[in-house]
DNA sequence: ATTCCATATCGAAGAACTTCTATACGAACG
DNA sequence: CGTTCGTATAGAAGTTCTTCGATATGGAAT
């Protein structure tokens, strides 16, 4: 998408389009569409805090101790847990009976690097 | 949504007690729904692209010149530039019959500067 | 004035999301 | 064994999203 050039304004045709036609950016579809996903994970409060809580943890932290900082019921907080692993962004392990979540940081650098 | 207070963990009844110690978060309910917000707006594979053609250009684009880039309708491209105005992650301005928009980066400085 | 043009809004269809309750699963304890 | 505990999954209800075609809006040109 970085050679993509828009064409200026031009006076109104008469009949013919408004612009100039212009190239669809494909070599960046591919990275839009996976920075995208990682951002619609991120889209909703609860995600966006459960990731700030492991970011700053920096560790593992157990399902046991994120559902009770939500007033959301154990399964809903375990939906949002999946989103996150489905987005890459987070891992899970599981000790006995507890599972333990923990960021995976490449996930968060290319939407960061993006950003900056 | 809660307020992310923390509970103290019940241990389990026999043996050891469930989890580590507990974790708090550090940003506040509001931080994360004014970020969720961003991120939202962002996390659709449309949107993320007609924000990296804004910021590549530095300066304001032409709707007309947005629309070819996608192979959507008119109205459909409208929408979403509405969902990045009302994020906060662009301006508009019409001059005569076009609309022109732009990136606001300061929308994009608060989610930028926690994912670094 | 009237017609044309670029853009925004409306209304609808279908998909996806968030949340719940109920339940299944697997590990640990007795 | 059966029970209990922590977690994941299933299914459903209600909401929100994405997209379209149709239409409205308002500036520009004839």
């Amino acid at each position: 998408m970085s050679t993509l050039e828009l064409a200026p304004k031009q006076k109104r045709p008469k009949g013919e389009p408004c612009c100039e036609p212009v190239v669809y950016p494909e070599i960046e579809r591919e990275h839009a569409e996976r920075m995208a996903q990682v951002a619609k994970a991120l889209g909703d409060p609860v995600r966006m805090q459960l990731v700030d809580v492991l970011r700053k943890h920096a560790g593992k932290v157990c399902v046991c101790e994120l559902v009770p900082l939500f007033n959301l019921s154990q399964p809903t907080v375990s939906h949002h847990l999946k989103k996150l692993r489905e987005a890459g962004i987070v891992g899970s392990e599981r000790e006995g009976l507890w599972a333990y979540y923990y960021v995976k940081p490449a996930a968060l650098e290319e939407i960061s690097g993006w950003l900056s």
